[in-house]
DNA sequence: TTATACATTATAATTATTCTAAACTATTGA
DNA sequence: TCAATAGTTTAGAATAATTATAATGTATAA
């Protein structure tokens, strides 16, 4: 129980109460080895069927937004059918294998963050990513 | 109205018949100097305006589908909300204004495509894209 | 010029997401 | 300890982007 006292401390250093339900997605998403991709959808139901009973969609949202908001997690830009979130907040990049419908992380070993000679706005550069689609051949490209 | 006959061509090499609706459409993205960046939406409005008629929301949809699936137009992944589309279809990246949501094209003497050192899933690769984000500083990131 | 296959359209359906307002709960401080 | 309150959860409604449907219209090939 003490990655529940954890996650407490997490919940409460964002101003944020520990709820019974901050607290299992706080499970989910970060009781793991491996970072973890996944899409709002997804966690609800993973939640629901991991806890017997249902968890709000709305509740999900709020949640995932505020430890976006908060850094904690990462929302990652794939395609508008939906958004894909990530438990590595990192600089890093995706692979993204569109006959899965998978996210993969990719380290500096696979591809290096790309240097940006101008900001030709000359604004604050928030996020560089690079998404690379992969399919098998034959494939239509989306 | 010679460029009306050039998109005639260009619409039956497709396999794409010339109609009223799909020559306005060609006109208004492809009759320009400069790169275009929009959203069905967008699209949709200039066209019913420059046309003094309503053009069917559906009749976008289906003719801008059928040129990306034709490669004459490229969707951009920015986030979940809409998708934009851009007529420039070569290998480029982009910024993308989180104040204004305007999409900026990026040159190479911007930035350069990041070299893959790894295709992990060993998969063809369709599209590697960087999108840099930025806003004022003191912006709420989205 | 007519048959046919393809297009357009208005509208309904679908899907992801956000909003709302009522019921609930963690926290604070008396 | 307990009530006040501020923040949370929830179901369901609302919204927005996109896709499906089915009837009507039109380009084209014979």
């Amino acid at each position: 129980m003490s990655k529940n006292l954890e996650f407490t401390d997490k919940l409460r250093s964002l101003g944020l109460r520990p709820t019974r339900q901050r607290l299992k997605i706080c499970e989910v998403l970060f009781d793991r080895d491996k970072t973890f991709h996944f899409t709002i959808n997804d966690l609800a139901k993973d939640i629901s069927e991991q806890l017997n009973e249902k968890i709000s969609l709305a509740t999900v949202y709020n949640t995932v937004h505020a430890f976006k908001n908060k850094g904690y997690l990462k929302e990652i830009s794939i395609n508008s059918d939906k958004s894909y979130f990530d438990t590595n907040t990192t600089n890093h990049h995706h692979f993204f294998d569109q006959d899965t419908n998978e996210l993969i992380d990719c380290t500096d070993e696979v591809i290096e963050t790309p240097k940006i000679k101008k900001n030709i706005l000359g604004k604050k550069i928030n996020s560089v990513e690079v998404l690379i689609k992969v399919a098998t051949d034959n494939q239509n490209q989306k």
